[in-house]
DNA sequence: CGGATTTGACCGGCGC
DNA sequence: GCGCCGGTCAAATCCG
């Protein structure tokens, strides 16, 4: 509801070189955590079906909320506790036809002040300009980085 | 009224 | 085979 949630970076402050990620096309984000299938399709299954295209992003901020707009409409549709962390992980999903992309929030336990955002596949429609930009200027501070072992 | 959000339960996979 | 963990969906509710 409050947006006025100050948003701080990790590291970098103000990097000219930022690079040209979260271009107007849907690129992708500054990291790309591979294809590593976390478990899903087990079956020698062909090329099949496309199911094993799902892209990771994943990258920390510091917020004090767990909801970062990215210029995207998000609908939550699920929280579940997870044992390695004391704050419970939120699942959100982009509200739009057609693009089923997923987004995941989780708070540190050792820092509540960060948040761990990792977004699962690519969106298919253009983003806001107006928030495109805001979130712009947060892709271009944050730190991107794989998802710690922890 | 519509859309979004909440919580719980269920399911699937993996480990032992 | 059972238990554990993580993930998703569904129904109900609330807000605008």
């Amino acid at each position: 509801m409050d947006h006025n949630n100050q948003i701080f970076f990790l590291g970098s402050s103000a990097s000219s070189s930022a690079s040209p990620v979260f271009s107007s096309s849907q690129s992708s984000f500054p990291l790309c955590l591979g294809d590593r299938n976390a478990g899903m399709m087990k079956s020698g299954r062909k090329e099949g079906d496309k199911v094993n295209k799902k892209q990771k992003y994943a990258f920390q901020t510091r917020s004090q909320v767990d909801i970062l707009d990215d210029g995207y409409r998000w609908r939550k549709y699920g929280q579940k506790v997870v044992k390695n962390n004391k704050f419970p992980r939120s699942y959100y999903k982009c509200t739009h036809q057609g693009c089923m992309v997923k987004k995941q929030i989780q708070r540190l336990s050792k820092d509540e002040g960060i948040v761990v955002t990792t977004y699962d596949g690519i969106h298919t429609h253009r983003i806001d300009e107006y928030s495109a930009e805001n979130l712009e200027q947060i892709i271009r501070h944050m730190q991107a980085s794989t998802v710690p072992n922890n």
